[in-house]
DNA sequence: ATTTTGACTTAAG
DNA sequence: GCTTAAGCCAAAA
């Protein structure tokens, strides 16, 4: 049984814990395609509010929120962010601190 | 099958 | 720190 590329990306957005962020190349990475991360953003695309994907915690590599086309755009991202813990550097997520799988 | 587009990344100036 | 260029992947038309 193979799993498709998305179906890991779905899944490895489900698995990042509460107040961490993983990146878009990291998800690639870790999903076996360590240059999709610009697939991974597609699959983000979407689905941007689905209750079981949640994208919110997928930042860029810099921790710059990108795109987000659910509520607030990426301000109401970055609200729920704050929300689940992370630390923010004025609009980047502190990636130092609340990179998952870091 | 080909082209376009997009929530990306890295390198170089 | 910002902009430009090139690379790579998958879905949609």
């Amino acid at each position: 049984m193979k799993k498709s590329f998305k179906e890991k990306v779905y899944e490895l957005c489900r698995a990042i814990p509460k107040g961490k962020v993983a990146t878009y190349g990291q998800i690639a990475r870790l999903a076996d395609k360590p240059k999709a991360a610009r697939a991974v953003g597609a699959y983000m695309r979407m689905n941007p509010d689905s209750p079981n994907t949640p994208c919110h915690r997928v930042v860029a590599s810099d921790g710059s929120l990108t795109g987000y086309s659910g509520t607030g755009g990426v301000t109401g991202k970055k609200k729920m962010l704050l929300a689940e813990g992370v630390n923010f550097i004025g609009s980047r997520v502190n990636l130092s601190w609340s990179k998952w799988n870091n």
